[in-house]
DNA sequence: AACAAAATAGACCGATCGGTCTACCTTAAG
DNA sequence: CTTAAGGTAGACCGATCGGTCTATTTTGTT
């Protein structure tokens, strides 16, 4: 396919219709899961036209690739915005717990209704580590947690930096499964009370 | 591993077909999720025929209950039977993550090959809390939660027992899906030191 | 006005979904 | 032997699956 017409500004763009495909995705994905979602569903909650999906999309998978592309960049500008403003350590660790708090009680508009985390889920539904879906999900994490090991090294050698954002990392996903699973809304809380116990016995 | 002791008319005990669908819908629900695995399927692998499903199991969503209970109970006893033998708070927490470490490396043949938890990956399928679904998934790690709070009630009076508990309850669900997700192995060691400064700040 | 890209509705495809049903075979107890 | 329950194979049901296709309309550029 080539375009011949030369778009010299950001191509980050898309056009509205795959846009909306993929927000609409997206929610009955996290809802009901990929594997319980048809697209016969997708394109009747937004209201377009099949040959429009597959227009933009080769198949479900891709279209499956998008919405994870979509949601990984939601989710990681939402938690890198809420700690750029910390300004040692433990201010980090606050931000970094009280970011997850808010969004277990649904006080950020962009993450949707809670209902755990997307990528764990999917990463479930697609088990083969070699299968995009899975990479994708596992990228999802690793690049989080290097965007927090770079911000700690503000104020630390990077091999404790490092090994404090993994630590994190582990915190967050088990608040997040204790929130989902259990319903356990002050899960966020209790993962910062034992990173503050890190924090202390650390010195 | 299946017993070839020689009792053959004994072997045709009543509930075999019945433990044979689960255990086949158990191994294929957590390779590719419940909705992505159909009954015909199981009855393939299986090799039992669809009525014989029907005459044990009202529907797909019973069968779904079902290899849920049987996984409980195998997973409850295997944990339980691995920190029974701790003989104090610090020999608890290690047996515990010593526990999921075997299990991230395969060493536990009962639970099969290692691919996170079902109960959390069954929740993600189920979001809606009131269905049966969830709810087991949810009873699942509650009941895990109170055997072991139960346990360090040996040593510790019942509320920090009951806190220690969730802690170490979190940071399993933690270590899991960093195990899972990421293929990071060592996540059981090092939710273990966290725990450990968790100890060693409570002093 | 002309034209191409984008989008529309919806029929249609083979395959599979969960689930029902008929008909026959095997087994154990009375 | 009789009988009933458990099991077999597999045809069959309507619905939905992911995906293709025809035919038509909307839209933006030139």
């Amino acid at each position: 396919m080539t375009d011949s017409s030369p778009t010299p500004s950001a191509v980050n763009a898309l056009p509205a219709k795959q846009q909306q495909l993929i927000q609409t995705a997206f929610a009955l994905f996290y809802r009901d899961s990929i594997h319980g979602v048809g697209i016969n569903q997708i394109l009747q909650e937004a209201g377009i036209a099949k040959k429009t999906l597959y227009h933009h999309f080769a198949s479900k998978d891709e279209l499956v690739l998008a919405v994870l592309a979509y949601r990984d960049e939601v989710f990681f500008n939402w938690l890198e915005q809420r700690i750029r403003s910390a300004s040692s350590t433990e201010d980090t660790v606050q931000h970094w717990f009280a970011a997850l708090d808010d969004w277990f009680h649904n006080r950020v508009a962009e993450l949707q209704e809670f209902r755990g985390c997307f990528f764990m889920h999917s990463a479930a539904e697609f088990t083969d580590p070699a299968h995009p879906v899975h990479q994708h999900c596992a990228q999802h994490k690793t690049r989080l947690s290097g965007m927090l090991s770079k911000h700690l090294g503000q104020w630390l050698d990077s091999r404790k930096a490092k090994k404090l954002a993994d630590d994190l990392g582990l915190l967050k996903e088990g608040a997040i499964v204790c929130a989902q699973v259990q319903g356990n809304k002050k899960a966020a809380r209790q993962a910062a009370l034992i990173a503050q116990s890190l924090l202390i016995s650390a010195h």
